[in-house]
DNA sequence: CGAATGATCGGCT
DNA sequence: GCCGATCATTCGA
């Protein structure tokens, strides 16, 4: 098996097809190293937020405000927020300068340090509420809102995405609507969530998982 | 300046 | 399954 680690570069961030890249995320490393040891996760799940049109996005209509300024910046920037004044969630920006697409990652399965990763979540063994989850697993890579900003194409970057090698199947990619964007009226309905199927990681919400099954199968 | 609102989570029933 | 936590952000007065 090839286990190159090698770290996206900006023309996998910049393309204009947020679904796409979505996709293409998934199966790749989400990797921190703050100084205190390195943490890394497999991704398995994502969401697509395409502005302007899409009124789920923070940046519908091209809003443009203190916070969401960042999602307009150049592909392969964090765009990190709080949620429910509690859960730091990490979004990456996708697309050219002044298109303010972004992917939410949903989920890792850990691969790499899961000792620092259980010491920051306050848990004693491994679970899915480890990283099953926006909010959590944000916690367990010691991802916070003060990061938002960040060029993970940086060197100096604490946060930055890696390919291992392992390829993901077109046919075990699952999709369903978004995850908490019911107020978004007909951009709620679209199957812009993006997962692998049978991953124990994925993060558990909503009855609609089986009726995706069924509809894709 | 005040009020409403989340791209959620986990504990409790 | 339901509900409270908890606060930055946004918008309107």
């Amino acid at each position: 098996m090839n286990e190159e680690r090698t770290r996206l570069d900006r023309s996998f961030f910049t393309r204009n097809d947020v679904l796409e890249v979505s996709r293409n995320l998934l199966g790749k490393y989400l990797v921190t190293d703050f100084g205190a040891g390195r943490t890394a996760g497999r991704i398995v799940e994502v969401e697509a937020y395409r502005a302007p049109e899409d009124k789920a996005s923070h940046a519908y209509g091209n809003r443009f405000t203190e916070r969401t300024k960042v999602m307009y910046s150049q592909g392969g920037h964090a765009y990190i927020y709080l949620c429910y004044g509690i859960h730091h969630l990490f979004n990456v920006v996708t697309g050219a300068e002044g298109m303010a697409h972004a992917v939410l990652i949903r989920a890792l399965e850990p691969a790499e340090n899961t000792t620092l990763m259980l010491r920051r979540r306050r848990m004693n063994k491994m679970a899915p509420r480890l990283t099953a989850g926006p909010g959590v697993l944000a916690q367990a890579m010691g991802i916070s809102r003060e990061y938002t900003g960040t060029d993970m194409l940086s060197a100096q970057s604490p946060i930055w995405i890696e390919s291992r090698g392992g390829l993901v199947n077109e046919e075990d990619i699952l999709a369903s609507p978004r995850i908490g964007v019911d107020y978004a009226e007909e951009c709620a309905a679209w199957e812009w969530r993006f997962f692998l199927r049978d991953n124990i990681w994925v993060s558990k919400r909503r009855g609609d998982e089986a009726k995706t099954m069924n509809k894709l199968l």
